[in-house]
DNA sequence: AAAGGAGTCAACCGCCTATTA
DNA sequence: GTAATAGGCGGTTGACTCCTT
C-alpha cells in the first residue's frame, strides 16, 4: 500500500518551471507570505504540488539567493561543517549566506566528493561524518577509532526557521530562545566526558556542540570544535 | 561534424518530525 | 495518547550541456 502521496499528482505539470510559473509564484508569495504550501498551487492558479512550489522558491526565486560559483572561502567552509555535521545540508546551508542546501548537496556531490576520492580521504576536513561511520544522529551507537571514547552525534534540530535562530544572533540570545538549549550555564562543554549507561557499567562518552549553538558560532570556533573534534577520533 | 561519455544541477521522491485536532 | 496533516530534509534521478574522440 505504502503511504498517501502528498497530493494527486494527476493533471499536474511536472520538470523544469517557466517563467510565467515563476511569476506567479512570487507575486503570490509576496502578496501573501510563505507557508500554506499544499494550497498554494491552487490559489495561485499553478498546477504543481506544493511541494514542488516550496522547492522552487526556497532554491531559486527567495530574495537573497546567491548564485554563480561556490568561492575558495565557501568550499573551504563546506568541508570543514561537513566533517563536522556530515551531510547535514541545511545546516551547512545555514552558514553560508544566501546559498541553499540543494545548492551545497550538489556541489559536494559533484565537487568535492570528487576531491576527497582524489585526496584518498585523508586531508584535513576530507573526511566527513558520514565517511567516518558515525552514527546517525540519535543513535546511540558509539564509534570511533578508539574503543574506550565514545562519540555521539547529537540529535539534529531542524533550524530553517531564520527568525528563530538567526545567524547573526548571540550565544545568550540563541539560548534564551530554544528550550531544548537551556540557559547558558546549563550548555555542556563542548566535548563534555559524561558517565552513563542504563544503571550498568559506567561509561564515558563525549558530545560535540549542539547544532544549533554551532550556528551562532565564529568562524575561529568551527575551526577550533573541528581540531578538537579530530583529536577524539 | 557526429557520436558517445562525463559532468552538472534542477526537480522529484519518500521518509521523518513537528504541529494540530 | 493517538491520528492526521503539513513542512522539511536528504537521496536520487534524469534532462541538459560540455568535452573528448
Amino acid at each position: 500500500m505504502g503511504r498517501s502521496p502528498c497530493c494527486s499528482k494527476v493533471g499536474l505539470k511536472r520538470g523544469p518551471w517557466s517563467a510565467e510559473e515563476d511569476d506567479l509564484l512570487k507575486d503570490y508569495l509576496h502578496k501573501h507570505g510563505e507557508g500554506q504550501w499544499r494550497s498554494l498551487p491552487k490559489k495561485a492558479g499553478l498546477l504543481r504540488c506544493g511541494k514542488s512550489c516550496r522547492l522552487r522558491w526556497m532554491n531559486y526565486l527567495r530574495p537573497g539567493i546567491v548564485r554563480g560559483n561556490i568561492t575558495a572561502d565557501e568550499e573551504d567552509l563546506i568541508v570543514r561543517l561537513h566533517a563536522l555535521l556530515g551531510n547535514r545540508w541545511s545546516l551547512i546551508a545555514g552558514r553560508l549566506p544566501g546559498r541553499t542546501d540543494n545548492e551545497i548537496k550538489n556541489y559536494w556531490n559533484t565537487h568535492l566528493f570528487k576531491k576527497i576520492t582524489a585526496a584518498g580521504g585523508r586531508n584535513r576536513g576530507f573526511l566527513g561524518a558520514s565517511e567516518k561511520n558515525i552514527p546517525a544522529a540519535g543513535n546511540s551507537s558509539a564509534v570511533g577509532t578508539d574503543p574506550e571514547k565514545k562519540v555521539y552525534l547529537p540529535k539534529p534540530m531542524r533550524v530553517s526557521s531564520s527568525e528563530l535562530f538567526s545567524r547573526t544572533e548571540s550565544y545568550d540570545s540563541l539560548a534564551s530562545k530554544t528550550s531544548s538549549c537551556g540557559s547558558p550555564e546549563e550548555w555542556p562543554p563542548l566535548f563534555h566526558l559524561q558517565g552513563g549507561g542504563d544503571g550498568g557499567e559506567e561509561e564515558d562518552f563525549f558530545t560535540v556542540p549542539m547544532v544549533h549553538c554551532l550556528d551562532s558560532m565564529s568562524e575561529d570556533d568551527v575551526n577550533r570544535v573541528y581540531d578538537e573534534y579530530l583529536q577524539l577520533l
